[in-house]
DNA sequence: TATGATAGTGTATATTATACACTAATAGTT
DNA sequence: AACTATTAGTGTATAATATACACTATCATA
C-alpha cells in the first residue's frame, strides 16, 4: 500500500468512509423498557431529530472506547455494560457522506446513572417501541436491537445489567416481561430463575408502601 | 462536515480508516469441519501466510457486496449464505494502519462449488480446529466464528447452509458432530430433527458402497 | 380488627430430553 | 444358499424440565 500525503499510511482514495459508532442504550424503568436517544446536533438534514447516542470513531480509539466516550460526553453516561450489535454498511445511510456504523447494546440499571449535567446533547429518554420517526437508519438499528435484546435474555443473564445492585425478584420479573412483552407467571419465574442458580439472597428486605416487604437479591458475582 | 479535496465530502482527516471485511467461510467435508484459507498475497509483513478471504470494501460497495467479490474473485466461490460475525476495530490490528474489518461468516454444502481456476489467491481449505498461526488477527477471528457457529447450531437452522441439497439424516448428523465436537446418539438425533419439522422426506435412498441404502431428506423451502 | 396491596409458596400434569440395543437392507464372499 | 461386513433404521422407559393454577403471609393504615 502507498503512503498517502497526509502521514497516514493508508491511501486516502481507500479511506473514503467515515467510521461511527451508535449505541441503543436501554434502561427498563417502571416496568417499560426505554432508550436513550439525543438530538442530531450536527449540521445535515437530520439536524434536530432524535437518534440514539453516536458519532464518530477518534483515530486513537477503538469501537469500544469510542462508545465509551460518546456516552460521556454526549449522553452523562459512564461505565456501562455494553456490546457489539451489528455494523450498518448501506452506502447512503449518512446525508453526510459514506459513513460506516458499527452499532452497539447498552445497558443502565436506571436512569439515576445518567448525569444529565453532563450531558453535552439534549437527551430523552423513549419507550423502546414507540420511539417515533428517528433520524439516519436508527429505526432500523432499534429493531435490530430490540430483536437482540429478547433473544438474549432468555438465554443469557443480561438481564443483570439491567438491573441495580439489589432488587426483588418482582422488579426482575417485571425487566423480563418489560422486554418480552408478555406477562409471566410468578411462581414458575421464580422457579426458573432461582435454579439457575445466579442469584443470591441478601437477607434482606426492602418495604416499598404499605406492603409485605420483599426480599432483596443480588446477581452472584463470578 | 467540511468538504475535502478529492470530492469526497467527509473531510479527509476524519476517515482515516480503511474498511475492510474478512470471511470465515467454513465446509463439513467427511465429518470433519473445515475453513477455506488464502495466501495473502498483499505487500506486508504477512505476505506469504495464511488468512481468511477478505480485503477492502470498495467505495461502492456495502460490506455484504464486497463479501460477495471477495469470495468470487480470491475464493472462486458465489452465492453462498453468509452472515454477519463482529467488527474488530482494533487500532493495530493491522500493520499497513488503521483498518477495520467487518467479518462474515461464510457457508459453503461443499468444497466442489469452489471454482479453484478462477480464484486469484492460492487457497486451501484447513481444519477449523488446526488452521496453525494466520495472518493479522484472523486466528482470533476463527475463535470467534467457531464460537458463533456452535451457538447458532444448536437454535437455528443454519447447518441447512452446510448440507446439500439432499442428504442423508447420519450425514447431517455427522455434520452436528463435527461442528459440536461431540458425537451424539442416533436415535436422539433423529427423533429430535424430525420433530422440528424442517425436513421433507424426498422418499428417495441413495446407496453408499455395499450397505443398506440411506433415505434422503432435504430442507423444506420456505 | 378489617382492609388493601404486594410477597411468597406447592403440586399435579404435560412436555421434552436422555439412555440404551437390536433388526433391516444391501453387496460381496464362501 | 448361507454368511459376513457395513451402515440404516427403529422404540421404550426414565428423568428432567416446563406449565397451569390459587391461596396464605405480611405489612401500614383506617
Amino acid at each position: 500500500m502507498k503512503k498517502s500525503k497526509d502521514n497516514n499510511p493508508i491511501p486516502v482514495d481507500i479511506r473514503f468512509a467515515a467510521l461511527a459508532v451508535d449505541v441503543v442504550c436501554f434502561c427498563v424503568t417502571e416496568g417499560k423498557l426505554e432508550v436513550l436517544l439525543g438530538e442530531v446536533t450536527s449540521d445535515n438534514t437530520f439536524k434536530g431529530q432524535l437518534a440514539h447516542i453516536g458519532g464518530l470513531i477518534h483515530v486513537d480509539e477503538t469501537a469500544e472506547q469510542s462508545v465509551d466516550r460518546l456516552l460521556r460526553d454526549k449522553g452523562g453516561i459512564q461505565d456501562i455494560y455494553k456490546e457489539q450489535l451489528y455494523t450498518f454498511s448501506e452506502i447512503d445511510r449518512d446525508p453526510r457522506g459514506r459513513v460506516v456504523a458499527v452499532a452497539y447494546l447498552g445497558f443502565i440499571n436506571s436512569k439515576s446513572e445518567q448525569n444529565v449535567e453532563k450531558a453535552k446533547t439534549p437527551t430523552v429518554w423513549k419507550s423502546a417501541y414507540s420511539v417515533g420517526k428517528l433520524a439516519y437508519d436508527h429505526n432500523k438499528i432499534t429493531d435490530v436491537a430490540i430483536e437482540r435484546l429478547r433473544s438474549k435474555i432468555i438465554y443469557t443473564d443480561i438481564a443483570k445489567h439491567l438491573m441495580p445492585k439489589e432488587f426483588t425478584l418482582s422488579d426482575l420479573q417485571k425487566t423480563y416481561e418489560a422486554i418480552l412483552g408478555e406477562s409471566m407467571d410468578k411462581r414458575n419465574f421464580r422457579k426458573r430463575i432461582l435454579s439457575l442458580g445466579l442469584l443470591k439472597d441478601t437477607k434482606r428486605t426492602i418495604k416499598k408502601g404499605v406492603m409485605r416487604p420483599a426480599a432483596l437479591y443480588c446477581f452472584k458475582t463470578q
